[in-house]
RNA sequence: GCGGAUAUGGCGGAAUAGGCAGACGCGUUAGAUUCAGGUUCUAAUCGGGGCAACUCGGUGGAGGUUCAAGUCCUCUUAUCCGCACCA
């Protein structure tokens, strides 16, 4: 027998793909498209992580299974390369970004193409390549000149050791998602992208798509969609305010309004003289500014706040005077920045107020609101409330909007949790932001005919301490003339998130090397959107989303002709270390791929990662478990030298082929890898019983295995005798009308408990089968002087006997 | 606190749409092969009782609906993920 030697083997195969280039797709062709799409990875300097090939050979078998079905494949990999860890790795060992870059996705790349996946290498791409950043920058220009790139003063989380502004969206926990530094608050100019106005869209058009449901709901809660009313509260000081609520019927019972620390009437009725308390505002003002956005609501479990001595606020309703408090739960970022405070009926308010010794006005009949608020009052009726008095709730925000609209003091709103995105870097390694600043016309936008803006070579990286870039310290790349009236002007320098890049790159794909275009529309036309785009779950809220974001906006100036870039959305499960926890290096429990390609091979690797438990479900690596798959591997290897002869499917055979066929393929379509390949090991059960498979059946396993672990089936395939590619044979077609027997066996239940079981024909109706039962040596004498209430027969499955 | 999920043998996990719980694998045990270890092969493997045919119990916990519940409903506990006082 021909040793399973794998190292070899995949060796050779990997070989004669790569320079036959046998998975390039073809932009020039009469087959259907098919594009398969997986995150492209950041090139970290550790190197692939066992959790990668996970979502890569998912797909990779999707795109196999899909050649083999006859499409064009379009299966590429790239690079995401931009990026914090590069930059701190560069700053610390005087080593240019784009060497570490070079150094990473090299080993990248070989590690991928030890795994034997299917990509198009031809269309590699990567975010830090002039000619891909090129059409980042145009995209950027585009936004800008549609008014959807704006520059504002405001306050942003300030990482004290990358020395760089994060989106609230990349604070996690308190700290730098990247660096894990203390975040504060500082004030800068900042560019920002408007995804606001993309808010109601990018919530409707989930109907367009077929994502998962848990996705579907993040995104939703995300972009938090709500309907309200924004009220003018006259004041004493002379000056409105406008507080935003959802709750507009409530209006009787808001004893208090809170504005935000930040609130600019402050400053305002400060400067007017018009607070007594200015020491302790200020003092309060000072404590909030300290604070993250994270730290003033996390500590808010004990409210605090500072009554402004000097101003109340009226209830437009019933004309009542109501204190004014400041306090860092309400933020300056959403809303207005002002509420009405409804103490009843809101439990922030309700603590609040208990603390603050505030009154409490019932304005929802059927709470108890001196002991809790009583916020779950929607099928409640109205009182204290003047004319809404005897109202349900619903009747009274109709009829309190009627009545704010018409005296013009209020009007129905809608609200959204979702931020624009703050898209200014403080960095070197990023996409240069091509706007020129001129002292005469103010922000211009870069020639297109200009682009790419070439990130210069500087001799440090670091930032500045001033919180500038490092591109601010280059005058002969920050001096330009001005690209409208010619003057002397400055180049922005800030550079772009690392989410810009990634924003866009499936286009990419369609046409990668297109000068002209950033892919021409016939390619965006014959492969967008993305068939199937598989990734984790940590991307839903924050690449997801803004990569719907500008492809809907590429769509609307008829860049793009889709208005989803993705028409079915997957995710996987993490994998875990042997001991259940997360990997990582602190924990001492991480699994190199490396490692496990040398032991194992690759295709015992790709299959061990779909076996190992439902794909959308974290699971802890088991180094022992993956001898089970290995071992079914050797099996099918030594099989190859004992065949039957035969060119056609043995009769004792053909139901369990067909079955397996059938499973296979329908288990690749819904993500159950790991059943389908559990059914392949119970077919090589099942022919191992008949005496082993003949040629017809091996070849078919072969076909089925193939997608799961290319390089040994395209061995065997080879010395089967088979001269072309096993990858581009027709996916075998199953014969419904013999995937089940003649009979059956079927449970007998007499009462719901399972007495025998009886073998029944699969054409048998219920007064055959029921009678066979009934009759049954067995069953017989337990029906014995019993009166029968019920009998069912659920077919092919069982049949219960109700009996009295 | 809010939102989303999850809970099944010693382990990973199976179980269309409410219909035989534990597929497939790991591990373990016994036997065969082997000088031995490893490999490979065969068999057993949810728990209690029984020589056995069989029988009783069993899907985090407590109730409920149903002829029938891992699956549906109510309550509850634990764990994980996301968000963070969002008005």
């Amino acid at each position: 027998m021909k040793k399973f030697d794998f190292a070899a083997i995949e060796k050779k195969w990997q070989t004669k793909w790569q320079t036959e280039n046998t998975f390039a797709a073809s932009n020039d062709t009469d087959k259907p498209a098919y594009f398969a799409l997986v995150e492209f990875p950041y090139p970290s300097g550790q190197g692939l992580h066992v959790g990668h090939p996970r979502s890569y050979t998912a797909l990779d078998v999707v795109a196999r299974k899909r050649r083999m079905q006859g499409y064009n494949v379009l299966y590429p990999m790239g690079w995401d390369a931009f990026g914090l860890p590069t930059e701190n790795y560069a700053i610390k060992n005087h080593i240019h970004p784009e060497v570490v870059t070079e150094k990473n996705v090299a080993r990248f790349k070989s590690q991928l193409q030890g795994l034997g996946l299917s990509f198009d290498w031809t269309r590699e791409i990567n975010t830090t390549d002039p000619s891909y950043y090129k059409w980042t920058q145009w995209i950027f220009l585009q936004l800008f000149k549609n008014g959807l790139a704006y520059k504002k003063e405001m306050a942003v989380n300030w990482c004290n050791s990358c020395k760089c502004v994060l989106a609230n969206e990349e604070v996690v926990g308190g700290v730098c998602e990247r660096c894990g530094g203390e975040v504060v608050r500082k004030v800068k100019s900042q560019w920002m992208l408007k995804i606001t106005a993309y808010a109601q869209r990018l919530i409707d058009d989930l109907d367009l798509v077929n994502y998962p449901d848990r996705v579907r709901a993040q995104q939703i809660n995300w972009i938090g969609r709500s309907t309200g009313a924004q009220v003018t509260f006259k004041t004493t000081a002379g000056e409105p305010v406008v507080v935003y609520t959802t709750r507009p019927d409530t209006l009787f019972g808001a004893t208090y309004m809170v504005v935000s620390p930040e609130h600019p009437l402050l400053e305002t009725w400060i400067e007017a003289g018009k607070l007594k308390n200015v020491e302790a505002v200020r003092a309060y003002q000072e404590a909030a500014a300290r604070k993250s956005d994270f730290e003033r609501t996390e500590v808010a479990k004990d409210k605090s706040g500072v009554c402004l001595d000097g101003v109340l606020a009226i209830n437009p309703v019933n004309g009542r005077e109501i204190p004014i408090f400041i306090s860092d739960y309400v933020l300056v970022s959403y809303g207005t920045g002002a509420i009405m405070a409804v103490p009843a009926h809101d439990t922030r308010d309700w603590e609040f107020a208990k603390k603050f010794d505030l009154p409490i006005v019932e304005v929802v009949k059927g709470g108890d609101v001196e002991k809790e608020a009583f916020t779950d009052c929607a099928t409640g009726i109205m009182v204290n409330s003047g004319f809404l008095d005897g109202l349900s709730v619903e009747e009274a925000k109709k009829a309190i909007l009627e009545y704010l609209t018409n005296e013009g003091i209020g009007e129905q709103k809608v609200n959204y949790k979702l931020r624009d995105w703050v898209f200014s870097r403080q960095r070197y390694w990023g996409e240069p932001i091509p706007i020129v600043h001129c002292p005469h016309c103010g922000q211009v936008a870069v020639p297109e005919e200009q682009l790419p803006i070439r990130l210069p070579m500087v001799d440090s990286y670091e930032p500045t301490d001033n919180g500038e870039s490092p591109l601010a310290a280059i005058d002969s790349w920050v001096n330009t003339t001005c690209p409208k009236c010619g003057a002397p002007a400055k180049r922005e320098t800030d550079t772009m998130p690392q989410w810009a890049g990634s924003s866009w790159y499936f286009l990419r794909y369609c046409d990668p090397h297109n000068d002209t275009a950033l892919a021409s529309k016939e390619a965006l036309e014959y492969w967008t959107p993305v068939n199937w785009y598989n990734g984790g779950m940590e991307h839903t809220t924050l690449h997801l989303l803004y990569s719907r974001f500008w492809h809907k906006f590429l769509y609307d100036i008829g860049v793009v002709p889709s208005a989803e870039p993705y028409a079915m959305r997957t995710s996987h499960g993490m994998i875990l270390g042997e001991n259940g926890e997360k990997m990582s290096k602190s924990r001492g429990n991480v699994i190199n791929p490396d490692d496990i390609v040398n032991e194992f091979g690759a295709d015992t690797l790709r299959m061990y990662e779909m076996f190992i438990g439902d794909f959308e479900k974290a699971a802890p690596w088991s180094s022992s478990s993956i001898r089970g798959v290995q071992r079914f591997l050797e099996r099918v290897w030594a099989l190859s030298d004992t065949l039957l002869p035969g060119d056609s499917v043995r009769p004792q055979m053909e139901i369990a082929v067909n079955r397996t066929i059938r499973k296979v393929g329908e288990d690749i379509e819904n993500l159950k890898f790991n059943t389908a390949i559990a059914a392949m090991m119970a077919l090589l059960n099942d022919m191992n019983d008949a005496g082993g498979p003949n040629r017809a059946e091996y070849a078919i396993l072969l076909q089925l295995l193939n997608p799961f672990a290319p390089h040994m089936t395209e061995e065997l395939w080879e010395l089967l005798g088979h001269t072309e590619d096993l990858a581009y044979t027709p996916w075998p077609i199953y014969d419904p009308n013999k995937c089940t027997a003649d009979t059956v066996e079927i449970a007998v239940q007499i009462n719901g408990k399972i007495r025998t079981r009886i073998v029944v024909g699969m054409q048998d109706d219920a007064s055959m089968v029921l009678a066979q039962a009934k009759a049954n040596e067995r069953i017989a004498p337990e029906l014995e002087g019993k009166q029968i209430v019920k009998e069912l027969y659920v077919p092919h499955k069982l049949v219960n006997i109700v009996v009295k």
